[in-house]
DNA sequence: CGGGCGGTTGAGGTCAATCAATCAGAGTGG
DNA sequence: CCACTCTGATTGATTGACCTCAACCGCCCG
């Protein structure tokens, strides 16, 4: 899975097909980026899309005071970058040591053979991206981390133990609260014996069906 | 531009073509619904998809405790109802009385002549939706009404006064607010001088730029 | 004129933000 | 190996923005 990690800086042709419902192609080269480096910034000319092969990625926007919105974390096998117009409409930045395909968006936009599925992958998007303003702008905290809790388990296959890829300043950024709050709701959720917390990146759910109500 | 309005329910086949930028062809019947009609629900099966001739749509979704958050509001020009899946994702109800073309949602997404533009249609979808979620999860109150003002007067080509589609309820359940806060706030910038009320319905922005400087 | 609905205004409460201190773990250098 | 530092996370105290509850207003329509 993991291709050339930490080693030369691009390597040579890949071409990559997501198996189980996305069937977008993406060929290009690999690339790595380093913990909190800068994959593209908001105004740069898009021209590559990418693949995460391992590793993470948020996206997100900034106000002119600082204040971050993370859209979405892209994990392995996610596909990103695509905008609307010649132009990045937000930043993208590795969230550890990361290995992504970067291809030409021309080469997938301008493919007819592409759309449909580029259309299908962007609806799914879309739709991801209307949960998210649903947690944003009518549940309150605990809510919003159990949503996210349960995201995460849904997109490891639920595992026993769950593995965030993010820091609590991203988690906090992703849901709209502060790193403080974050904490405390994690905290107060582990004492109530809904989750437990293995270190502060591993998180076991203990009571799956009373995290799933709090999200209804 | 109306066509049919408060004529018979179904009238015979209409064309539509949007000029602007989105080259989505829609085929299919005109129908009217009055204010507060249910297009469709969370769930129906999805197999139209809509353009607005005249009048407008809320599209929200619904908590189980009856929290409503409206993802967007449809204007006259304006295609909606796409989903991933074969079910509507979320509900749509007219805003007061409107007449929408409805085109079966077949005959655009498995066009291969429709998908580049279907593709290009989503992803301003999708960058909207961001902004949204910028708003939501990052601005205080006068923020997301600045923002909001904002773009309803840009998607009026600007006009000297705007016309608002909407109730305080449904632009407190989009800005993520109470209407009681939606109302407050435009009662506070109206004594700043920042725009001025003529009824419920229509804003005149008297400083713009002021105004536009709130949501940075 | 009276009722109803949508909107506004006021008073008080609450949840999450802010400000601040402390803690835990990883990495560094003596 | 042990101090020391640095960063990220946690915990505590207080504040404040927005919500809640409630009353009232104004307009429309019968």
């Amino acid at each position: 899975m993991q291709v050339q990690r930490k080693a030369a800086d691009r390597s040579f042709v890949a071409l990559s097909r997501r198996e189980n419902h996305d069937s977008l192609t993406l060929i290009g080269v690999t690339r790595t980026f380093g913990r909190d480096q800068a994959i593209f910034g908001e105004g740069d000319s898009a021209q590559f899309v990418y693949r995460v092969v391992s590793g993470g990625v948020r996206s997100f926007r900034l106000l002119a005071d600082g204040r971050r919105q993370i859209f979405a974390f892209h994990l392995a096998g996610d596909v990103f970058g695509w905008t609307t117009g010649a132009e990045h409409a937000s930043d993208a930045e590795a969230l550890c040591d990361t290995t992504l395909i970067v291809a030409r968006r021309s080469a997938v936009l301008d493919d007819p053979d592409q759309a449909p599925a580029l259309a299908r992958h962007v609806l799914r998007e879309l739709h991801r991206s209307r949960d998210h303003l649903m947690t944003l702008g009518r549940r309150a905290a605990a809510e919003r981390i159990a949503s996210f809790l349960i995201e995460c388990a849904e997109r490891q296959d639920s595992p026993p133990e769950i593995e965030l890829a993010m820091s609590r300043q991203d988690i906090a950024d992703h849901l709209g609260l502060t790193i403080e709050t974050v904490s405390r709701t994690l905290t107060q959720m582990q004492s109530d014996g809904l989750i437990h917390l293995n270190g502060c990146r591993r998180v076991r759910v203990v009571r799956p069906r009373t995290l799933a109500q709090l999200c209804q």
